[in-house]
DNA sequence: TCTGGGGTCCTAGGACCC
DNA sequence: TCTGGGGTCCTAGGACCC
């Protein structure tokens, strides 16, 4: 999809259309650019830019803080036009996919033709721009279609692989940023080009397996890699996590450990809304100079517990804490199992009562959403929290439940 | 200019096992 | 008195994507 989010919001608001647009938050907050409208875009404004530096840029650009529902709403949308071209579709990302076309020709036509029929489709049903690339592999259709943007269909021909990549800057390919880029530029590569020229032990050495694939694609070979995968089949996440930074830097130990209680709840919940458990639980922690730790622990079962998880990150995060200001705080659950592992020979009635507990918080936040139900468990004192995790009836009040 | 939040994948060292 | 080779798991960090 063309500028996703901000034509999503044009929709709504039709006065945006054409004026300098920036989404991801307000102008004086904390945060990066999620999109550009491309008369911002003439300004040098781009995504993953900081607000406040887009704000210097393009003062007068209007700043929206975004409607992620409605993202995923127009997601699902073109999904459901992407699944009568055929059943073999992957979401890449909210607004990406790949489609498999092998085998469509006698229902939708030649490439082009099928392309275009799909383009107009997407445009009738959600009256967004997209643009589409057609190639024999992932990584050239990837490429192709953002060489078609804005609105475009670009068809690389079977065979003409190696020559529409070779004059690429290296930087278009999906996998090479900003350090990859440098490198390769101190190895006097700078087109995809150059890359085919050089020999296979050192392009190894140098940039590894993946670096070698590329050489190859750059050859004209099909040469496999993470790019070449089949295209169906989601597959189950690998990992769940919620962050936060803060509106300015804190070193009060209440307000972090209640953080880290409410990230641990987004998390388990998520873990329970997807049925699994985890075993893994990670820390990432930030502090002002920006200075990035992470900490994990490997628990001796899988956990979907709000409590158990919140217990492992206050954990983990009080032996690394240096007791300096912090500016993002992090809770991740990672290894996932489909049930808690039998690890414990005596049974713990406490995990029982809180299944159950939790099984009526996530009912009622779903019926009332997320807000239904504040969590106590953030504001409560250590000692409180200990006498509510030895029993989830000592929980008080019953004024959210109501709500 | 002052740097979000959600992810995936890869590397590398050390512990531990056979 | 100098110490192998294979494997898996755990932990930490980092590049990259949208």
């Amino acid at each position: 999809m063309d500028a996703f989010f901000v034509s999503v919001e044009e929709l709504f608001d039709p006065s945006l259309k054409g004026k300098p647009v920036v989404v991801g938050g307000k102008a004086d907050q904390r945060g990066v650019v999620s999109a550009a409208s491309y008369a911002a875009r003439k300004f040098g404004v781009h995504s993953a830019m900081p607000l406040r530096t887009a704000h210097k840029l393009c003062p007068q650009a209007i700043f929206v803080e975004g409607h992620r529902e409605r993202y995923s709403e127009y997601s699902r949308r073109v999904y459901e036009v992407l699944q009568r071209f055929t059943p073999r579709v992957e979401m890449a990302s909210i607004d990406e996919a790949y489609l498999d076309m092998t085998g469509t020709e006698r229902l939708h036509g030649p490439p082009l033709e099928a392309a275009h029929k799909l383009h107009n489709a997407v445009t009738e049903a959600t009256k967004l721009n997209c643009s589409i690339g057609i190639a024999t592999s992932r990584l050239v259709a990837k490429v192709s279609s953002d060489q078609a943007k804005p609105n475009g269909v670009l068809w690389i021909v079977p065979g003409q692989e190696a020559d529409f990549l070779a004059p690429l800057d290296i930087r278009k390919i999906p996998g090479v940023g900003k350090v990859t880029e440098q490198n390769m530029h101190a190895c006097g590569i700078r087109k995809v080009g150059d890359l085919a020229k050089l020999g296979a032990a050192f392009v190894e050495q140098r940039f590894g397996q993946w670096g070698l694939a590329l050489a190859g694609k750059a050859r004209g070979l099909d040469a496999g890699g993470w790019f070449d995968g089949e295209i169906g089949d989601g597959h189950d996440p690998k990992s769940v996590s919620h962050e936060h930074t803060f509106m300015t830097d804190t070193a009060d130990a209440d307000q972090l450990d209640s953080m880290l209680t409410k990230l641990s709840e987004k998390v388990a919940r998520r873990l329970r809304d997807h049925g699994v458990f985890s075993r893994t639980v990670q820390i990432k922690l930030r502090y002002s100079d920006f200075t990035t730790f992470t900490r994990s622990k490997t628990l001796d079962h899988a956990t979907q517990i709000d409590t158990e998880l919140a217990e492992a990150a206050r954990a983990l995060f009080h032996k690394s804490w240096t007791k300096q200001p912090v500016r993002l705080l992090g809770v991740y659950a990672q290894q996932f199992e489909a049930n808690e592992g039998q690890t414990s020979l005596i049974a713990e009635p406490r995990t029982d009562g809180w299944r159950k507990a939790l099984a009526a918080v996530d009912k009622i936040r779903g019926k009332y959403g997320d807000d239904g139900i504040v969590s106590l468990a953030a504001g409560m004192s250590a000692q409180f929290r200990a006498k509510v995790h030895e029993n989830p009836e000592n929980l008080p009040g019953k004024e959210p439940a109501k709500k």
